[in-house]
DNA sequence: GAATAAAATGCAATCGATTGCAAATTTTTT
DNA sequence: AAAAAATTTGCAATCGATTGCATTTTATTC
């Protein structure tokens, strides 16, 4: 059965006209309000969904001044393959996607490129979203500290510890390096890599773990093998391939701050036919879906990203009842696969 | 210099009253709408730069009954991991944002599972957005129909053979298969697996494009070789391994319908410790970034995404101005690797 | 300098749903 | 059966920007 096109739009108005009723009782029967009589809302529901109607939502937007959208901005490093193609982030995206329509919501997505530099004027004063979910504090968190001093709902995915005066969700981004570096330590490698741009808070942090990793472990910390390279599996390719063309096989383990960065480095060791992991180990960080169908399968570190997103958007609407919020670190796992599993 | 908060919301009309002028002059200035003054045009859009005013999309959008945002829906399959992890229709909606950006549209990110039934009504009618880009035809068209039937705005990625009321926009899928096949067999391959569901429209295109190169070489098409499973990794990885314990390496060949999928098998076949490209050679499908990580680096096929994307949203205005729109193909190469590359 | 044309601005209706308060209806109480 | 209370429903203002048309101001022409 095909729905005609009416002639003219379905407004509530008209729904009301037709039911016989105010449009103040059509409104408040739909939304299921009980100052209306149980069997006057059942019969305009039914009406509406008969004639197909639905409700605008600009106009109820401007009338109750409020969206029920959330602007989801991806934060990217300038110039860096990690925007689209990292499936970490957009992975969490996905998530937030569902955790949001489970709480009714919207996802306006955006990219830090896209999106005005006047977050909180461009998403909310204007009355296009309520609150905004940033992925990634990035190298400079200016943007996300401007749109926070003025007021709006907003949510941050980074290091949670970091103090700052918006709620940040994050990994345990020293236990990850930390735990890393140790299964490497504990299989016998004597000197790690540390891949990775340390420009990042989070990154940083795993830097951290990865220090004191060492220490536990009385390895000594060379910084030679502290190594800031983009956050890409391209630069890592690059650096790595250089390195021993440089230095020759000068370490016996990396640690990857991605697993997209942990490929690159892979593809470069076994393209010079370094055994993995019997001559190095590596992990990365991610568990993006593709660790395990490596050869061999990438040991690595998972954040558990539904936790991240339910968490993120419970924070986020706890802001709009002027609730406390406060920064959450989300479950960190290694998970040990065949890339570190020394024999010896 | 921080913004303060002022008491008050600024909208246009207060904006107008700072500058002495009317909302119709302010409206009409901030859009440069050449009826006004050059003068007075500079004078107040720098007035709305200052008091950090921007327009009430809500109001605007009621009274324009325009929203310049399109809805992008992820058409998935129920119960598939393609879902949130599909690296190829992840990159597409991040190139799908960048091109709408670029026309001053905005995306709203949705999925199949989230979005109520009827998209137009959701949707459009709604005034959420303005049209909808839907990735994927998926198993049956029934909701795409149903919404293109109402008449709305909308424009589908997915095979751009199947005739339709709407624009397909899609790879040539039957070059695709064809390329991939042929590349095989000239590589001496005798028996080539066809991973994939062939319940999508354009894996169909793919298979005849696989089928028609059997022919083209001469080779016999076993109907043995043509392999449904769902669209994962896993899948393939559990096929693969279940084929050969049942039948041992009766092939050669695989021609897989995605990345993903040919990554399962790929693990499969290195854990069976089957040797690749000399025991069998395999070809995926999308260049995901991984594909040239893999060892050995996977032979696939490319679709520019970012043509695609381009195209999606030039075919979806066309019809805000009831130009007439048509299917289109998207670039489709072979990317030839490791992965295919016997010496024989 | 008056008349006409051109340029700039303002008036006020409109988009469609929501909601505080008042009015009408029904039910309960005495 | 009248009064009081409880339940339903409706009136009308409101959210903020846009735009056709009318009006005012400025520039041009005779």
């Amino acid at each position: 059965m095909v729905t005609l096109v009416s002639e003219t739009k379905l407004t509530l108005a008209k729904l009301a006209e037709i039911a016989g009723v105010s449009t103040s009782t059509a409104s408040r029967a739909l939304k299921d309000n009980p100052l209306i009589k149980q069997e006057t809302r059942s019969r305009i529901q039914a009406l509406a969904k008969e004639h197909n109607f639905s409700i605008n939502a600009a106009a109820s937007r401007l009338r109750t001044q409020k969206t029920h959208v959330i602007a989801v901005i991806l934060n990217l490093i300038d110039n860096t393959e990690q925007s689209t193609t990292d499936p970490f982030l957009l992975k969490l995206v996905g998530e937030l996607n569902q955790a949001l329509n489970a709480k009714g919501y919207e996802l306006l997505l955006s990219n830090s490129f896209m999106a005005s530099d006047d977050w909180a004027n461009y998403f909310i004063r204007s009355q296009r979203a309520d609150g905004i979910i940033v992925i990634g504090q990035g190298k400079s968190t200016a943007k996300i500290d401007r749109a926070a001093q003025s007021g709006i709902p907003i949510v941050v995915w980074g290091d949670a510890k970091t103090d700052a005066p918006y709620p940040i969700i994050g990994g345990d981004n020293y236990l990850g390096g930390y735990t890393a570096t140790q299964h490497l330590l504990s299989h016998g490698a004597k000197r790690i890599l540390f891949l990775g741009d340390s420009e990042h808070a989070e990154m940083q942090e795993r830097h951290k773990g990865y220090s004191q990793a060492h220490r536990d472990a009385n390895v000594p910390v060379d910084p030679q093998c502290t190594c800031a390279i983009d956050i890409t599996s391209k630069a890592a390719y690059q650096y790595i391939n250089e390195r021993i063309k440089a230095n020759g096989l000068d370490f016996d383990g990396i640690v990857c701050v991605s697993d997209m960065v942990a490929l690159g480095a892979l593809k470069a060791l076994k393209e010079r036919y370094v055994g993995i992991p019997s001559d190095v180990g590596i992990a990365g960080y991610d568990d993006i879906s593709l660790a395990e169908l490596m050869h061999p399968s990438l040991t690595t570190v998972r954040q558990n990203t539904q936790q991240a997103a339910t968490e993120m958007v419970t924070q986020l609407l706890n802001q709009f009842e002027n609730k406390p919020t406060e920064n959450q670190v989300v479950e960190t796992t290694l998970i040990a696969r065949r890339s570190t599993k020394h024999s010896d």
